[in-house]
DNA sequence: CCGGCCAGACCAGCCACATAGGCCA
DNA sequence: ATTGGCCTATGTGGCTGGTCTGGCC
């Protein structure tokens, strides 16, 4: 499909990039210290001489035009792709700008070792390696280390210890809270993008009635900067749940909002329509690039910014609920009407259905009456 | 080995959503 | 004849709760 999609000629002019340092084959990494592409025999050559450039960091090139330093990984394609390729490739049509894309990290030292996997294997796994800068510097805080571990990895963009789970399966403070806090400082007042996606963000409204499943349409602009509308939006950053069936692209995802009337935690469809009709969430590990607002922001924090972000994933973590929840009420209500054969659900005997059928007709009947008795008072 | 605990599977029906196809300007 | 927009029909898959089951301690 890449090269398919790149015209089968590898970029510009038919033709991959030559290694700066051989100039005979073609290059597979580019190194940002020496701004040099360089075959995969010349960077383990160069990149081997001495610990200073073994450190270099390195990153593959794209595999769409081999012209250019990759930037993601499209896990759909398995293919690293440069911002060019990748914008071309994915917004070519629906179904492929949904393909699950992350950033690609530079990787140093050896790109070629024993258990070296592909171009993303390598690079993408390179995300939990001390390597990482920002890893790195967690390293050397000392503050309280147990939240500063779960927080370090909280706010990192994609680190294998936001799989962390806890007895419970839910996930503590990963990708998850991670997105959506983004999403809730984008929503501050201060933090608000002056493009439509913040706009969309929060205050859409269902695109359908929803009257089946008591979808409530959105209050917005009235909300915005109030202190009620941001603990709301706290809330959904913290209650947010992993899915039952783990990690799948498909898999459901339930929210929970904190409302004290609601037992078992039913969503207030607006909040619901908000999150999954007006801006689905991208799939876990991956970045929408063309409908989200850049999220490197985590990686270029400032100490402040940080610091900040990890009181706040502390006060999350204190008011963390794990109550089941309800996305659907009337899906709830049926399903507990419905009838059970050992505790699965069974068919509906015809008598019932018949039933069903009659209350129904009956029902829609005396609305309309109803409707036509009004209407004659009216007039 | 036994008992307790817990996560996950299972079921049917509703419905949100995506897609295909037809129609019209 | 072609194109773009709109509407309708159809298909797919997620969501829902009570009970059972298998694994673990």
């Amino acid at each position: 499909m890449l090269k398919e999609s790149s015209g089968g000629d590898n970029g510009n002019n038919g033709w991959a990039r030559v290694c700066d340092t051989c100039r005979s084959a073609a290059c597979t990494v580019y190194c940002r210290a020496d701004a040099a592409y360089l075959c995969t025999g010349c960077d383990a050559r160069v990149h081997a001489a001495n610990r200073v450039a073994s450190r270099h960091e390195r990153v593959w090139v794209c595999e769409a035009c081999e012209r250019a330093p990759a930037s993601f990984i499209c896990k759909a394609d398995a293919a690293s792709l440069c911002t060019s390729c990748d914008a071309d490739i994915h917004s070519a049509n629906p179904l492929a700008r949904r393909h699950h894309r992350v950033p690609i990290h530079p990787i140093s030292g050896c790109l070629y070792g024993p258990p070296a996997a592909g171009p993303g294997g390598a690079i993408g796994g390179s995300t939990t390696d001390a390597d990482d800068g920002f890893l790195a510097q967690e390293a050397d805080e000392t503050i309280d280390e147990d939240d500063e571990d779960e927080a370090a990895s909280w706010l990192l963009l994609n680190p294998v210890k936001n799989n962390n789970q806890n007895s419970n399966g839910f996930l503590i403070g990963g990708e998850v809270d991670d997105y959506l806090d983004l999403v809730e400082y984008n929503s501050c007042p201060e933090n608000q993008f002056t493009d439509q996606y913040n706009h969309q963000q929060h205050c859409s409204v269902p695109r359908k009635n929803y009257a089946g499943d008591s979808v409530v349409p959105v209050q917005c602009g009235e909300s915005k900067g109030h202190p009620q509308q941001q603990h709301q939006n706290f809330q959904l950053g913290i209650d947010y749940e992993s899915p039952k069936t783990g990690y799948n692209y498909n898999a459901s995802i339930s929210h929970s909002v904190s409302i004290s009337s609601m037992d078992a935690g039913i969503v207030p469809e607006s909040t619901m329509s908000d999150i999954s009709i007006s801006h689905p969430r991208p799939p876990k590990g991956t970045i929408d690039l063309f409908t989200s607002p850049p999220i490197q922001v985590s990686s270029q924090l400032t100490p402040m910014d940080r610091e900040a972000r990890v009181l706040r994933y502390r006060e999350k973590k204190k008011t963390r609920k794990f109550e089941k929840t309800i996305r659907y009420a009337s899906r709830k209500a049926y399903a507990e009407t419905r009838p059970r054969i050992k505790g699965r659900f069974a068919k509906r005997s015809d008598v019932e259905v018949e039933v069903d059928q009659m209350f129904s007709t009956t029902l829609m009947a005396e609305i309309g009456k109803r409707k036509r008795n009004g209407h004659e008072e009216i007039k």
